[in-house]
DNA sequence: ACGCGTCATGTAACCGTTTACATAAGACGG
DNA sequence: CCGTCTTATGTAAACGGTTACATGACGCGT
């Protein structure tokens, strides 16, 4: 069964196809006896618009392209989510993918969706803005998602240095003397102002036998970067640049029967929601991911709308302090009272 | 800056638009020499095809569209990411919505995808398969995912009664007298088959007392749960119907001061990532969610391919035990050695 | 009754591809 | 050297919408 067309529609509602596009955008004046006919014609035949038909005489795709360096984890679902309630809202569709972090994959993955979309909201955690721009070959918007340092595209993220920077404040605060760093992915601009915002704190506060591990934002690597630090001489406390790195090396510090907060306090970096269900509930640098995909997601609108470039802006992350730091409620299993309170 | 068009392209190459579609499709035969010549011309144009026109010329789209219910949490981050790989794989692109699990706005959004989508993948936890199709209009293919009664499209699901019953028995075995089980949200389908293979196995092991506590999934409902059955007298076991809200309960149980597994064991279903993760790690019944997301693409291309209706598929979830019903090492932060054996 | 403006509707060009069909140019056997 | 077959390439008609412009009906002031 062939879908109907607008001509079939026009047919049944005996009314020119003009008329019938008329109604279907609701733009310029048509006498409500046809107007209902016409609905009345388009419904009995099942009518949807074909889109892309409508898309090549509009030049328009309602449509904005995501590209992410993974689908992986609580952190992309957040983000999605806050992508999908903005495009939703705005009556726009979500086309997806991912680039596997490779910034030679993200370009290729972008040239592909550049004529499908009509604007692309892209996270790329290096510095490929350049090359990323070039694929889309300039008439396309951008909005770029997360770290980096920003080219003349509008960027939404967050501001890593001044995250670590607060966290390794706080743990300097709490009167931990040594205080370990598990860093991100070399080459990746979020993990590398991270880094930064804790040497600078470390700096700021007089400390000087910084301790870095490497890491690459996977569960594993925090595993690895715990097992690493065990080795040597341990630190009082342990800052993971996100919270998949701490929660592993929070498993790999239980497994070796150090205690957290009490023997070793531990902090990571993102809140995502499954932050709080660890045990002890992890200190973190809280940021509003999926907020950050929903406003991105705006800004392409406005674009869209203005033809104006549209505007970057940077949130301030906060400080979440959990049990993980000692700083707030204990969760330990005993040792507090049915309504949470420590004992 | 107007994008180049085939016909632009055409001219630089001194062809005609047919030959430079030709080149582009690598369809029929074209000297060596012109196919450079084109290619050379389309390079340096920067040409890519205007995918619009394209379909509006093909019938094709080259677009998957997938409809879940919920974007949040990492079941579905899960699924999309199995999703995604196999529409990448194919060359594929990925329209992606949710339907906030309301089978009317389900129905809402497949019919504004119907037209931009090749063949759609609809995780509907309702009864609602007739509906989606009416509204999807009979020619584009629909494949289900997840339980559910089926019609006649192919439906790749998990063995929900299967798993669950399989679970009971486990605890039933671990010599758990009473066992209680928090459901999912009324009118799931998933939920419904979960429950009744909580009470099959029940049955088949001549156990009379059931003790079931509603939930919707998610994690506040799972800690909601574990206070009402801390109100009541507490069963020695609790089998929630999916992981979220034995995550919940599993804090909730921890904040009373009740030990997992030490004074009663507790248990998940789906084996999301973060079930590993949580203390004691959840004993839970293992899906392949990216397998399923994976295969329900792989269905729909091969219903593109060879016009065949496609065949349906359960899969059979396996057990996953892990401390939470001590039935494997235990994870309490103390009483272990440092290669995690129990001591 | 006439001219004119207004407004609903129709006509047809255009958007950028693909592709059936037409055509021209060799190749080749007789 | 001519017909025929093959093969590379060109021409033009779809595909299904939108929209500028044309048209015709109608109301209204004079």
């Amino acid at each position: 069964m062939k879908n109907a067309t607008i001509r079939d529609v026009a047919k049944a509602a005996d009314v020119s196809v003009a008329t019938v596009s008329r109604v279907l955008n609701s733009s310029e004046a048509v006498t409500e006896s046809t107007r209902t006919r016409v609905e009345a014609a388009a419904a009995s035949l099942d009518y949807v618009p074909h889109s892309a038909a409508r898309s090549l005489s509009t030049r328009r795709t309602d449509t904005i392209g995501v590209i992410l360096p993974d689908l992986h984890g609580e952190f992309f679902s957040e983000l999605i989510r806050g992508i999908d309630v903005a495009t939703r809202t705005r009556g726009l569709h979500l086309l997806l993918s991912h680039s596997h972090g490779d910034p030679v994959e993200a370009a290729t993955v972008l040239r592909a969706m550049r004529s499908r979309v009509d604007a692309m909201v892209v996270m790329s955690l290096y510095a490929d803005e350049e090359v990323l721009s070039a694929a889309l070959g300039g008439s396309t918007p951008l909005v770029m998602l997360g770290g980096g340092a920003s080219g003349g595209h509008p960027r939404f993220a967050i501001d890593n240095h001044a995250g670590a920077f607060a966290m390794t404040e706080h743990l300097v605060a709490a009167g931990h003397g040594r205080i370990a760093f598990i860093a991100g992915p070399a080459g990746n601009m979020e993990a590398a102002q991270r880094l930064a915002g804790y040497r600078d704190a470390l700096a700021a506060h007089g400390q000087t036998g910084e301790q870095v591990v490497e890491g690459d934002f996977g569960e594993e690597s925090g595993r690895l970067a715990a097992a690493a630090l065990l080795a040597g001489s341990m630190p009082d406390a342990i800052f993971a640049a996100n919270d998949m790195m701490a929660i592993g090396c929070l498993q790999a510090l239980r497994e070796a029967g150090i205690r957290v907060p009490d023997d070793i306090a531990l902090a990571g970096f993102d809140d995502i929601p499954i932050a709080r269900f660890v045990d002890p509930p992890l200190t973190t640098v809280g940021v509003p991911i999926a907020e950050l995909g929903r406003q991105a997601v705006e800004c392409c609108v406005g674009i869209l709308a203005t033809g104006e470039p549209g505007t970057s802006r940077t949130f301030t992350p906060e400080l979440v302090v959990r049990a993980s730091t000692g700083g707030a409620v204990s969760a330990r299993p005993k040792g507090r009272n049915s309504r949470g309170e420590v004992t």
